[in-house]
DNA sequence: TGTTATAGTGGCACTGTGCCACATAATTGT
DNA sequence: ACAATTATGTGGCACAGTGCCACTATAACA
């Protein structure tokens, strides 16, 4: 076929002409609870699949999303109530096994957000559960989550040694203790505690408050997170 | 519709039933020639944006390809004439005003290599050619093709900063001096001499030759790399 | 009033980097 | 022949950030 230009070309045009695979979003949502990482699974309630454990996520809706974030950020919110979590792109799988229905394509976000913020929202009545990272290698799951659970894994791990993500599953207010705690989980790596102190002190990322939390032992000042751009750390953990 | 089982349900799936954007996979190949950073870019013979400099890419061919990897891989060697490149996945682009034709996701992945390599092997007798990173700012291009290149860009200078990837630019054999001169130019950053030499030798990366290279001034001991896992440095340049 | 528990600090060794002067080995020019 | 030029390669010290560990501080509890 031959156009005279491009209005001509796109007049003409027809999306479905090519085989195209399917395309889907899916999210690797983690948080802390009880000092333990969990990620956010729904019961599949339909096929493929059907009754499996499988992440939350599905297609771009066409008219609705205007980018694949915001079809993240939409399913996101529809199963946490959470609207602005620390969200990042992990990686894109493709292949044509993955899925029963054909050659099938998923861009992979994670998300990162503090349990107090979640609102058990579930709009679509699917069963929703927040899984255990220890449960996550025994569990059988939809399609190919359990691999995209953990790429997602990794990459937080990775992350959180070079960066202040961290912050982001704890609330408002925090010890410092409890901030080495959450980084300790996140990375899967004990830390020694005066370098980490000097390290946040250093980098300037929090603020002292005038107020103790009171647990057992010696009341622990009580901080907030300064900064809401992302920082690196010049050498990681 | 209710199914009674995953089977019933797969034999009465149409993957054209649902709207689905399109799909592409574009890349950012990337090399030295003469000391300066070049991307490969082709001059498109169809529309749209028909004569518009556009990174190399394209749909997944859903019967050759068995992974979005491979499509890459592909329209490399298309290219390039390059087997086994370093290559790496930077994002995953998805919106509905990227393209004209309609709601379009592609994934960008940049390759790194040596010019020596590159046989302008060009099978569909596109115009090929490599631009210089100066230019790129001010050349029009197809598509957010040039907000791409940028992303990938950045991913580059971030990476050869923290990792050995620079060393896939370089032929062979090379002295340190150019070793440190492609890592400069791969950061945009420049490098203190000693401090590089340190490093490399620390990290164990490199095996001396018995051979030298003769230029201007005093011949320098040539190398050649050692591993062939990607390393990562402890700290950042 | 001591024991336990947790928070917070002091201080030193170690690693890797930045920096700059100096030594080395070839070519080029007069 | 020999100095000037050019580029390679090294010595050495200051500085930043971390690891490590002992020690102090402040609460509850028995």
């Amino acid at each position: 076929m031959n156009y005279k230009n491009e209005k001509e070309f796109l007049s003409q045009y027809n999306p479905s002409e090519f085989e195209s695979p399917l395309v889907t979003v899916d999210l690797c949502i983690f948080t802390l609870i009880d000092n333990d990482l969990k990620v956010l699974m729904v019961k599949r309630s339909s096929f493929p699949e059907k009754g499996k454990l499988a992440l939350p996520g599905g297609f771009i809706d066409l008219s609705s999303d205007s980018s694949i974030e915001e079809t993240a950020l939409r399913k996101l919110l529809n199963k946490t109530g959470v609207k602005s979590p620390y969200l990042e792109q992990v990686s894109t799988i493709g292949n044509k096994s993955r899925d029963p229905r054909g050659w099938s394509v998923t861009t992979l976000y994670f998300a990162l957000l503090p349990y107090v913020d979640v609102i058990q929202a579930n709009e679509f009545g699917d069963e929703v559960k927040w899984l255990s990272m220890e449960d996550v290698a025994i569990s059988s799951m939809a399609f190919d989550h359990k691999e995209l659970i953990l790429l997602a894994r990794e990459r937080l791990a990775n992350k959180v040694s070079y960066t202040d993500i961290g912050f982001h599953v704890l609330p408002q207010k925090f010890t410092l203790s409890q901030l080495q705690k959450a980084f300790e989980i996140l990375m899967d790596h004990k830390l020694e505690k005066k370098s980490f102190r000097r390290r946040m002190m250093a980098a300037d990322l929090v603020q002292e408050l005038d107020e103790v939390s009171a647990e057992r032992g010696r009341p622990a000042a009580l901080y907030q997170a300064k900064s809401k751009q992302p920082y690196f750390f010049a050498r990681s953990l």
